[in-house]
DNA sequence: CTCGAACCTGTCCCTAAGGACATGTCCATG
DNA sequence: CATGGACATGTCCTTAGGGACAGGTTCGAG
């Protein structure tokens, strides 16, 4: 339940509607742990239900604002201190790897080279980040040093897939492309 | 549907039982792909549906081997060649990461410690089996070269997030452990 | 004043995933 | 011969995720 924790977390910073959080995992966890508003909106109340949150206000456009009580606090404590880390990785672009010998040479090329920019983009696109962490753009409070270190594991996983689809380019693999 | 395009994949190897592909996806898919036998007996029975396996043989113990058809060998291709990768990364340290400012830094320091250890040991799992497909334990056909590929994704990911936790471990951050 | 864009909240439904439960077979060891 | 473990297939049920649909508000530009 890391989308239960994860909203939970993000109401530690502050009061925040189901809009701002919808945005928030948009933007700030968006690649690692994409959430929509329907589910974003369900979660907020059986949180609430649970007393783990409570309505801070209700402002224009029907806007709700949600903030976080002690107990939310105290659980999204208890998630990170005293609970199992999910090493789960379901990485779309490993599993087709382990498929690459059904691949005729030529596309499998052409695939690793767009998978290369891709990961360098997204690797450059983290360190913008952590650069304006470190020029101190947001400020240095303990939620954007948290980010700071989050998209430091952006940048090196990005990087690493980089590398390793450029490896791969020069990796001998004869194709089975004759087979069918 | 990449466990669909999974199983596909698996059976263009050769013959195999849902049974034999539970085992796969534990050993070989695990990590990247985690699926159990409940969603593979039901998706077996959706692929032979649509034509794309068929019943190879029925042996002993009620065991049904399925093989791939034709149309299943061209769609596992067209999956490869001709549609976007996925590079949804749903990696729960990470979101844990950006809710590191919200743990004593005792805490904090153990769990980095402890995630760094079993990064390394998963890095070096990676390792053994790329140095026996290197070896050629296992031949060198064209699936094997493949997993070799994605073996070494497994040791370059994993190898860049021990040394992050690594990293993290020496990165500032004050904790907000007195505002509760 | 009107109209479109951004703001804001939700429901509904389908598929994916995963744990629990159920059933039966074959084989080796004691 | 009995019994336990590996082999083998499946159902059921609950939750998680994600796309489509639906509705109402505020504000600024023209």
């Amino acid at each position: 339940m890391s989308l239960r924790h994860g909203l939970l977390g993000l109401l530690a910073e502050g009061p925040a509607s189901g809009y701002d959080l919808a945005g928030r995992f948009q933007e700030v966890l968006g690649m690692v742990w994409p959430a929509q508003h329907p589910k974003i909106y369900a979660e907020l109340g059986k949180l609430a239900d649970d007393g783990l949150i409570e309505v801070d206000s209700v402002g224009a456009r029907g806007r709700k604002a949600y903030r976080i009580t002690p107990d939310g606090l105290a659980e999204v404590r208890r998630w990170l201190t005293s609970t199992e880390v999910d090493h789960t990785m379901r990485l779309q672009a490993l599993l087709r790897s382990v498929f690459f010998w059904l691949m005729p040479p030529d596309d499998l090329r052409r695939h690793l080279a767009a998978e290369e920019t891709y990961y360098r983009q997204t690797a450059d696109f983290y360190r913008q980040i952590a650069a304006a962490k470190d020029r101190g753009d947001y400020g240095d409070s303990p939620p954007t040093q948290a980010i700071r270190i989050a998209a430091e594991a952006g940048i090196r996983l990005h990087q690493a897939l980089a590398d390793w689809a450029e490896w791969a380019q020069t990796a001998p693999l004869s194709s089975d492309e004759d087979s069918d």
